[in-house]
DNA sequence: CAACATTGTTAGCCAAGGCTAAATTATTTG
DNA sequence: CAAATAATTTAGCCTTGGCTAACAATGTTG
């Protein structure tokens, strides 16, 4: 064993690089963000599927896959996926719908994806940006970190 | 097509859901999402390798799979990969070494990944989460709200 | 220094998420 | 209403990043 590093927290505010984390954290780190990646997609999805409903009245294949930027085969697959997952119900060549698990996960994404958006902007990172960053961390951002996020959005609505 | 959004960027401070961004610009969030997710891995256990060699002196495959929490076989694979892509060298059962592209991509990602570490505690999230979140948000924050978040993290140092 | 323990590699398996090309099914229109 | 067009699905391929099990090399120690 070439590592063995019972403790090590230093909370210093700005040293340049932190001591290595014990290993049992560190692990448990990267371990959160494997398990985030395995569903990320799948809430892009549904989120996206629940936007169209609600901006458009229908969601199609084609134009997830034009607003995804991915071929249609891809989405036809992963249309198959969210079937078997029950999250959305889909009859050929018609326009998909949510099940009630699928408008839950929508809604939990859709409210974590504007947390982190309308926070981004409020630091003042430009909208594309904020748009593009949101997109990507949504998905890593822990509860505590989301409402920590939305107190600071509003305080500084609030001015 | 379903779907033609010409132009849609309301930056109004709060809505709950904003209007669905014109399919280019949505496209490209995406793109940029699956970008960050290729490289990710890479950056990761380059950076790690980098903080096994700063504060242990070597970096074993052994180390680097129980910091991972991931099987040897999971590390040795990845290290043919890292090999391959001229970010280390390494000969079999001894430490692995960062090439000059490895050592640039370790400096640069352990740069990025103290930024967003920083920032987390300084907006005022426990330890533990902060470097949780950090692991995953860091490679999906651009260098525009990076330098918003080294902003923020110095100025309020500074009181 | 031989046996045992640790470390590293290889082989072979799997699922996810991409792709292109071809086939199928609606839909629109002359 | 037949033909052309558009939308969807299927088939088959690829890479990545996991895993376990078996084997090989190195290190440690009685
Ligand atoms: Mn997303
Ligand atoms: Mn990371
Ligand atoms: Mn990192
Ligand atoms: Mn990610």
């Amino acid at each position: 064993m070439t590592d063995s590093n019972p403790n090590a927290s230093p909370s210093a505010p700005s040293m340049p690089s932190d001591a290595l984390p014990p290993v049992e954290q560190h692990a448990q780190q990267y371990a959160t963000v494997r398990n985030a990646h395995e569903t990320e997609l799948i809430e892009d999805y549904v989120e996206l599927i629940g936007d169209l409903l609600t901006h458009r009245g229908e969601a199609r294949a084609a134009d997830i896959a034009n607003r995804m930027g991915v071929s249609q085969a891809t989405v036809s697959k992963m249309i198959r996926r969210l079937n078997e997952l029950e999250l959305v119900t889909s009859k050929p060549y018609r326009s998909l719908f949510l099940t009630a698990a699928g408008q839950e996960m929508a809604e939990t994404s859709r409210a974590r994806h504007d947390v982190v958006l309308n926070f981004l902007r409020t630091l003042g990172v430009r909208d594309a940006t904020a748009r593009i960053d949101a997109e990507g961390m949504e998905h890593h951002v822990s509860d505590e970190t989301l409402a920590i996020m939305q107190r600071f959005t509003e305080q500084q609505e609030r001015r």
